[in-house]
DNA sequence: TGCAAAATAGAACGATCGTTCTTTTCTGCT
DNA sequence: AGCAGAAAAGAACGATCGTTCTATTTTGCA
């Protein structure tokens, strides 16, 4: 390839958008992707193993491995892909609703309804949040990113229900979103391990108290 | 041993209480467990290894298996110690404290006095539920036991502490026990994982924050 | 002090892992 | 149709794992 070629614009069709008329290879990748993420939600990131992925996809693991060219880099693709779906399930259809309030009920409802799906699949960003919390390297980058920017999203949210009059004005949105994560990460734990009956009415319940405690007195119900 | 010695009043020294006078073999045992958990809080239960632990204790991997006859095993030994230890941290101390909001107070103070702790080894009742929550056998059990014990002794707590009028009388003592949970399980995600700063503040607040939602309006401050 | 039993070491097993290298099959373009 | 390159398979490697079996050392009581 010559340099010239770094000028984009010249590139003709052989480098299509993302989709379909793909090459063979690369939708295999996706599909070993999607194979490999449904694998890591069941046994975590650590767990995932690319003969095992090879089995489900009945290939061999040297056909599975040529893709990535290292287990580390499948892993990451699948921190990226799940990441990628999760924004596309709670963040996306959230944007719907209206700045404010609207907006926040949309994320903690998305939020929970995946939870609820993931009770019996699991979730990467906390099975991986335990694997990767005392190692370092790329996996661990793109997890933490990852859920960072989905942290900031929500975040931002608070923020404008706050901006727009819906919560206290000494209400700090930090404060709120680490409570809302708190009751999704007890959610996660009460119903997926412990196997504590109620625990979907619990969390709806306690994120109400978080809004009676820090919504706007003059929005206030009772 | 005859049938008879099942009397067990008639064993004079031989079996002693567990503690000093131990037979080399326990103590070693008891040195592997420490051992064992110390590398479980770092490394989770799935990693543990045996060659590790006989690698810290400079024993070769057979003997150290020779105590527990099996991986599983020393797992659930490793449990049962990690449980001992967190009541004697955090249980026994706030008995000291008279029933209702004071214990209730002083269970939370300690727990975060762990958590603060385990920031850098990690907590085996956390990662563990991530890493058996879709497995079943034994060291699954003695772990969700273990957690239950100590999330009903919460539970009990709190009870006592609406009985004694110091919370609404409306307050459901399942509710708060899942709230202050949450409270923890963020704060260990966010601090050990994200490390996300001023964690340990934003605990405090959200406890502070639980107290004022189901404190009784008879005690309440402002 | 001596002797049986407990405790530990050492070597080897089958299995699984990620990775490398070589070979075969398949794809897609001219 | 044919050919170059991509894609996949297959075999083998070193390493680590839990476990088993046998041999050696150490312990504690008579």
């Amino acid at each position: 390839m010559s340099v010239t070629s770094l000028h984009l614009t010249t590139v003709p069709a052989p480098l299509e958008a993302a989709g379909r008329g793909q090459h063979k290879g690369q939708q295999t990748k996706a599909a070993i992707i999607d194979a490999a993420l449904g694998l890591a939600t069941q046994i975590g990131l650590e767990g995932l193993s690319i003969g095992a992925v090879a089995e489900v996809m009945r290939m061999s693991k040297s056909g599975v491995f040529a893709h990535f060219g290292s287990r580390e880099e499948l892993q990451i693709s699948v921190v990226r892909e799940y990441y990628r779906r999760f924004e596309e399930e709670v963040f996306r259809p959230a944007l719907a609703e209206p700045r404010g309030l609207p907006r926040v009920r949309a994320l903690f409802a998305n939020w929970m309804k995946r939870v609820a799906v993931e009770l019996q699949s699991g979730c990467i960003f906390i099975s991986g949040a335990v694997e990767f919390d005392d190692r370092s390297g790329p996996v661990r980058d793109a997890l933490a990113s990852s859920v960072r920017a989905w942290m900031s999203a929500l975040n931002r949210a608070v923020q404008m229900a706050r901006e727009a009059g819906h919560l206290r004005a000494d209400a700090q949105a930090e404060q709120i979103a680490f409570e809302i994560h708190a009751i999704i990460l007890a959610l996660h734990y009460e119903a997926r391990f412990l196997k504590t009956p109620g625990s979907m009415a619990r969390a709806e319940q306690a994120f109400e108290g978080i809004l009676a405690r820090y919504g706007s007195p003059a929005s206030r119900k009772r």
